[in-house]
DNA sequence: TGGAATGTTGGAAC
DNA sequence: CGTTCCAACATTCC
């Protein structure tokens, strides 16, 4: 559910809600004055990294899913929803586990969607200067990095780093300027590739890295770690992912 | 079945 | 006052 991919997939399937009138707003959550979100219509649905948006006339809702968080379109859990959205034609958007904020309408001006690796305003060039101004900044903490790489999160770290041998204890300031550039452009990639194979529900069976034991391209056990800053599961191959240190 | 995990926040501690 | 550390949150799966 959490990373940038899965994010966009919500967006698509939310997509049709804009236009549509919220005529009822319930839920547990503290951070949201519910009654007065009734009455307003959708402007627009929109995402930014791991955050699903909802654009309303003066405000905007923020949902982010954290670790366990899931949705329902047009469908209930049995668990109590965070916040439930019921639109005028009886369509409706269920949100569960999830952090809600409400948030500056002006979304455009909230994000810089350059940052976001699922954008088409994604900037390569912005993404490779912000880790050039960080050169004690490890590679498995840089692709973390939300500033730099909105929407990547575990999973598309650790496969990226497999897929351009490069350690996860690397240095970015030790890194040649090409493994620099093809360590944006792979966050990138890797990104649209998780997305297509999450859509054709082909996703885990594509994992490289990620909950492996064996590298499948020396035949030799995966190290695994708590690595970096972040402490977040590392697994890699200790022959093939080079440090440049 | 207990523990760990696709993640972030906020407050304590230093 | 800035930085760092850690608990809290809450669900599913192995």
């Amino acid at each position: 559910m959490p990373e940038g991919p899965s994010i966009v997939i919500l967006r698509e399937e939310a997509a049709r809600f804009k236009g549509k009138t919220i005529a009822r707003a319930e839920g547990n959550t503290r951070t949201l004055d519910l009654p007065s979100l009734e009455g307003a219509k959708i402007k627009a649905v929109r995402s930014f990294g791991k955050q699903f948006l909802i654009a309303l006339p003066n405000t905007a809702l923020r949902i982010h899913f954290m670790l366990f968080g899931s949705y329902r379109i047009d469908e209930r859990k049995a668990s109590a929803p965070r916040l439930s959205l019921q639109c005028t034609d009886g369509s409706e958007l269920n949100f569960y586990a999830c952090s809600v904020r409400q948030i500056d309408a002006d979304l455009d001006g909230a994000y810089d969607w350059r940052g976001d690796v699922m954008s088409p305003d994604w900037d390569p060039a912005l993404a490779r200067k912000k880790l050039r101004a960080a050169p004690d900044l490890l590679a498995c903490d840089a692709l973390l990095d939300q500033d730099i790489f909105a929407g990547v999160g575990n999973i598309i770290k650790n496969e990226v780093l497999f897929r351009i041998r490069l350690h996860p204890l690397a240095r970015i300031g030790d890194l040649p300027a090409p493994k620099l550039r093809q360590l944006v452009e792979q966050a990138r990639q890797y990104s649209f590739d998780f997305l297509e194979w999450k859509k054709q529900f082909v996703l885990k069976q594509h994992w490289l890295a990620h909950t492996k034991s064996t590298c499948p391209r020396c035949h030799i056990p995966f190290k695994k770690g708590h690595l970096g800053q972040s402490r977040r599961r590392s697994f890699y191959c200790e022959r093939c992912q080079k440090r440049y240190a």
